[in-house]
DNA sequence: TAAGAGTGTTCTTTATATTGAACACATGAA
DNA sequence: TTCATGTGTTCAATATAAAGAACACTCTTA
C-alpha cells in the first residue's frame, strides 16, 4: 500500500538521538516531562507515539518534529563532487548541475546554475512546499517571486518560501552564474 | 520550558494539503485506508493522532512525514538580500556572511563564505544532524569530512551529512570564497 | 558478600486514538 | 416536494498509547 517513502525507524532514531546527548532514558524522560516507561516502549517500537506524546518527547532533546522527520539519510558516501562530475539536470541555455547525483531520501539539494543571456526558468505555483535560497557569482539576474521583480548581482542573494510562484531570467549581456540551494529537493 | 519552536498545527496542516489535493475527507481516508472520522478528528485537532497513524494518513496525499512537519515556515518575508546586507556571523580570517538575518523556525541556511590564506573552521563531532553541502567559487580548500582529506578547487563541490566531524581549511595562496547550504541551519 | 544507584524492561491501570455507524446539512435531479 | 448523493461532524465501542510501580540487571563501593 505504502510506496518505499523511506519508512523511518522511530524508535532507532529517538535511540540514536538521546545517546548523541548523553541522556539515559531516565534523564530525557524528565527533561521532557514524560514517564520512562514510555520512552522505553517509542524506542523499542513497541508503539507508535501519538505526534503530541513525540513532540513532548523531542522538546528534552531538544529538537523539533520536523528535524527529528528530515531523518537520517542513511550512510551515503561520496561527499567530494569535483566540478566536471556534477551531474547535468537541465539542458539548452540553462545549465543545472546538480551537487550529488542520487537525492533520495536527502534533505538538501544544491545546484550550480548557469543562464545564457535572456534565458529564462519559470516554475509556476509549486505545490511542493520547502525553501530555497542562492547567491549570485556572476552576472546580473532577474528574479520574480510572488508578482515581484527583484535585480540581482553578483554577490547578492535570494531566500524564499518554494511555495510561492517564482521564476529567474539572465538579463544580463553575460552568462549569469549562482549557486542555488533548496530543501527539500524539488526536483 | 520550550523554544518558540514552531507549534505545527497538525489538524490545519493536514486540511491544507488534502484541499491542494482536491479530496474530500473520505476520499483521502480511503485512499490512506483509515476511517473518515479520524481525517474528521485530526483535522480538527480533537485528537493528536499517533505517528504510524498519521504516516497512513499522509500515504493518501502522498507525502511523507519529514515534508509534513519540514512545515510552513510561516510567512517570512524579505526576498533579496543585497551582498552587502547579508549578516555577517563569523569575525578574523574567516567571513560568513549568512542569506537571511533571523532563521528562527527556517529549515535552510545559505553562507557566502571566505576565508584568508591559511584559515579554517574546524567544527568537532556535531550533535545536530542534518546534511550540509557548497561549492567552491574561487581558491584552493581542504576538506576534512570523517578523518578523510579532499582539495577542492573552483567549481568543487561537497555533500555530507553534518553529523560526521568535518572541517574547512584555506590551502590556497589567496583568498577562498565558496557558497555552502546546510539543512536545518546550524547556528 | 551486601547495599546502593544506575541502567533498560515489563507489568496493570488509565487516558486517548480510532473505528463504524448514525447524524445534520448541503446540492442537484426527477 | 422527495430522493439520491455529496460534504463534514458526532457518538458509543474498541484498540492502543501513556503513566506509575515493580522488576531484572549491571555497575561501584563498602
Amino acid at each position: 500500500m505504502n510506496d518505499a517513502h523511506f519508512d523511518i525507524d522511530v524508535g532507532a532514531r529517538l535511540r540514536d538521538l538521546r545517546l548523541k546527548q548523553g541522556l539515559s532514558q531516565r534523564a530525557l524522560a524528565k527533561r521532557a516531562g514524560v514517564s520512562n516507561a514510555t520512552v522505553s516502549m517509542v524506542e523499542a517500537n513497541r508503539v507508535s507515539p501519538s505526534v503530541s506524546g513525540l513532540r513532548q518527547i523531542l522538546a528534552g532533546i531538544p529538537i523539533s518534529l520536523g528535524e527529528f522527520f528530515a531523518g537520517p539519510p542513511g550512510d551515503r558516501e561520496q561527499v567530494v563532487f569535483r566540478a566536471d562530475e556534477l551531474k547535468e539536470i537541465a539542458g539548452g541555455p540553462i545549465s543545472f548541475r546538480q551537487v550529488g547525483a542520487n537525492l533520495e531520501g536527502r534533505a538538501l539539494q544544491m545546484i550550480h546554475e548557469r543562464y545564457r543571456p535572456g534565458a529564462e526558468s519559470g516554475k509556476a505555483m509549486l505545490s511542493h512546499q520547502g525553501e530555497e535560497a542562492g547567491l549570485v557569482i556572476r552576472g546580473r539576474m532577474l528574479l520574480e517571486v510572488a508578482g515581484i521583480r527583484h535585480e540581482l548581482g553578483p554577490g547578492d542573494a535570494y531566500f524564499f518560501d518554494s511555495r510561492k510562484p517564482h521564476a529567474f531570467r539572465n538579463i544580463g549581456e553575460g552568462e549569469l552564474e549562482l549557486v542555488s540551494a533548496c530543501t527539500p529537493p524539488s526536483f
